[in-house]
RNA sequence: UGGGGUGUAGGUCAACUGGCAGACCGCCUGACUGUUAAUCAGGAAGUUGCAGGUUCGAGUCCUGCCGCCCCAGCCA
């Protein structure tokens, strides 16, 4: 007689009448009497199987008693179509093979917890339905981001997470290197894009970035994945629609395919079926006085708060793309802009719902002596800026791009109260492990 | 870093004005042949975050420290 396949749950239903081999992790056992069932979850799914006293050996029967939460098994069994099981699927086991003993005092059940508590075990909590079905659609939007970019002919480029002092000017983290002194954790990848964007045109880049910064929000990682689009010959209008663009296809991307993890999570999906092209595009300066005429002590000049952001977002069903902010209130890479000088050509993007700013993007400063003048008078080492300098004097050009935050993006799809659910092992001011 | 809150059984929480430390879930034992977070009966489980103080008496009041949560700033 020929043994039965392995097969994963989610495949069960091409196999219904044959006997298969199941292997997963007990989640929940219940007795009554002379039958009896255990639910299995393998990461494809979960299957009741069914254990009947009468057709069972003692052995197999006595086996069933020592099921604990998390007892890794392999259960052999005929598969069966059954609405009453949770995946309409159902194994008849005739036998069951302990692989792993589970001790009865696994932390997680499934009940409220607190979040410290859940984030102490993260490495069981990453076994619930609902962790599941976040990682499921990270990595669908993941995905989604590497065919957007692949089909308009973007060439990936990975830039160094190693660096010296560059980027922007807050929290870096910093490590010893050789001769070379102090080495810092890269906070973005950008201006090495802008390199690449000089050789190969249209490039993204896609990487973990870290941020010393001391922030104990819901929107803030110490580490987290930043998406970061350079393309020549983008001017700020441009780029933003190249944000719509791609931030309109992740949702939609979502919306087509994940739709069961998405309800899984409880996510009111008519708010995500609205996010169509073209965004809502506010200037800075109507921005301020939107937020201004909604009870905001904001001024003309002021980098907008979250509460600011909250009363311009308020009511929008897709997101809203604020313009060209004060140069004070933006990094020193961005290209000033000829209509006011006052101000960068740059924008930021607002999720709706409050989840903020997910993208900050801008035109690049292609002019030599502005974008000296600017690195002195932030203080920037020039030493550490001088290739960066060189772009602009062996063939400058026009470019933009921005940075799309990737665990907050995923954070609004999904309808997260907190970032630190949307990436597996969340880095934060306080918390290094697991 | 600043403001606010909180800490009691493995988990989630209750305990009035300072007066015998409790419930539910989970766990253990038993009953039950279709359960869905099964049900029913019984049981075990506590240095009330730590260190001091006030008091006849402190989970409760006071002081200090620690952890965590929320908000703000910084940003994606």
């Amino acid at each position: 007689m020929p043994s039965a396949p392995f097969v994963r749950i989610a495949e069960l239903s091409a196999h219904v009448g044959q006997p298969v081999v199941m292997r997963g992790w007990i989640t929940h056992v219940r007795s009554s009497g002379k039958i009896a069932f255990a639910v299995v979850r393998d990461g494809t799914g979960v299957c009741q199987t069914v254990f009947v006293k009468g057709q069972l050996t003692p052995e197999v029967w006595t086996r069933f008693s020592e099921l604990t939460t998390e007892t890794s098994v392999a259960i052999t069994g005929e598969v069966r179509a059954e609405p009453r099981s949770p995946g309409g699927h159902e194994i008849g086991v005739t036998e069951l093979a302990i692989i792993g003993t589970s001790p009865v005092d696994y932390p997680i059940q499934p009940k409220e917890h607190g979040i410290d508590f859940l984030l102490d075990n993260r490495h069981f909590w990453l076994r619930s339905p609902r962790q599941r079905a976040i990682a499921v659609i990270r990595n669908e939007v993941e995905q989604a981001i590497h065919d957007f970019f692949y089909e308009r002919g973007f060439l990936r480029v990975d830039t160094p997470i190693l660096t010296a002092a560059i980027g922007e000017r807050s929290g870096l983290f910093a490590t010893e290197y050789f001769e070379e002194g102090q080495a810092y954790l890269a906070q973005t990848g950008q201006l090495y894009g802008e390199a690449a964007a000089a050789a190969f045109g249209k490039i993204y880049t896609f990487g973990p970035t870290f941020r010393a910064e001391k922030s104990k929000t819901r929107r803030h990682l110490t580490e987290f994945w930043m998406i970061e689009p350079e393309v020549a010959w983008n001017d700020s209008n441009a780029n933003m629609e190249l944000q719509e663009d791609f931030i309109s296809f992740l949702v939609q991307r979502v919306l087509e395919r994940r739709r069961a993890e998405l309800v899984e999570l409880e996510r009111d999906i008519s708010k995500l079926e609205t996010v169509k092209v073209p965004f809502i595009r506010l200037d800075y300066t109507d921005a301020v006085k939107l937020a201004q005429s909604k009870g905001s002590d904001v001024t003309w000049g002021d980098d907008l708060g979250a509460e600011d952001e909250a009363l311009i977002v308020e009511g929008a069903d897709r997101p809203v793309f604020v313009m060209n902010y004060p140069k004070e209130a933006k990094a020193f890479y961005m290209k000033e802009n000829p209509d006011d000088p006052r101000t960068v050509l740059c924008n930021d993007c607002l999720a709706p719902e409050g989840y903020g700013e997910i993208v900050g993007g801008s035109q690049r400063e292609d002019d030599y002596d502005k974008l000296l003048h600017r690195i002195k008078e932030e203080g920037l080492p020039l030493d550490a800026y001088s290739w960066y300098l060189d772009l602009r004097r062996y063939g400058t050009f026009t470019h933009a791009g921005f940075g799309l935050g990737l665990e907050r993006t995923v954070a609004w799809i999904c309808g997260l109260q907190h970032i630190r659910e949307v990436i597996a092992f969340p880095r934060m001011m306080h918390r290094l492990r697991p």
